[in-house]
DNA sequence: ATAGCTGTTATATTATACATAGAACAACAA
DNA sequence: TTGTTGTTCTATGTATAATATAACAGCTAT
């Protein structure tokens, strides 16, 4: 799977990252128990430093996304994607109130919402 | 409208006030033309400083949610609610593209994301 | 006019987060 | 043993967050 980032972005290098491996775990480009790159090759390809991609991973580790083994490296958590973790949907709740909040503010009302919502399902079982 | 902060927050101070803010429109308490609190006043009800007020308050102004008056005042925009600004749709299918994976990765689909759409809207709509 | 409110601006300090760098370490595999 | 894995440590530079004083400019009502 193509990993990218953008340095000239406001969001944290590895924010991106994290959010892009979620976003590939989700769109089925990573599967559980699939490898990942070691940290100092990604690094490398990214052009960015180890410990950026060291965090990144970490903090899906902590998610439970991920699997870090000392020496085996890293790779997709095979529990991901069955597992109901507890407690992430009331974070998800409040995060969904101020994106809802957001929404309103700006002439987005429930409708139009509940649209852009279904688009990003569409996108995200669709192929490409 | 009742504002109130946690100081033990992860969330900076500025973005609990604005998110606030921005709830309490979509919820109603907060009606167009409203006036808010003085950065001064508010800031000592909160007990935080009054840049920090300002710093949200300035934060809701470039988004064309509130309106600031050198000499009058702050108040919620006429606007607000009625405009749709462009623009922020783009930002909206973003970030909800990451909760949405962030989701799929916890180990909720589509039909349990929805529901908590659903279940936010439906609080948004009702009293208290 | 003057006193009192408004938000703004400027300077400064403290704390934390982000990103980088280089080096060394312990665990395991070939 | 050599090489790779993630981890840990120290260090630096930058940016943001939050605080604190102080002064400023615009307006209003006394």
């Amino acid at each position: 799977m193509l990993l990218q980032i953008d340095v000239n972005s406001e969001e944290a290098l590895y924010t991106q990252l994290a959010n892009q491996i979620r976003y590939g775990i989700a769109k089925g480009y990573l599967q559980p128990d699939d490898p990942l790159p070691s940290v100092r090759n990604l690094a490398s390809e990214l052009g960015i430093n180890m410990h950026t991609v060291s965090k990144a991973y970490n903090k899906l580790k902590e998610e439970g996304i991920i699997i870090i083994n000392r020496s085996k490296g890293v790779r997709i958590s095979s529990k991901v994607l069955a597992d109901r973790k507890t407690g992430y949907e009331t974070i998800l709740e409040e995060k969904i109130r101020q994106l809802v909040s957001q929404s309103i503010c700006n002439g987005i009302g429930e409708k139009r919402f509940l649209g852009v919502v279904d688009s990003v399902f569409k996108k995200m079982r669709s192929e490409e």
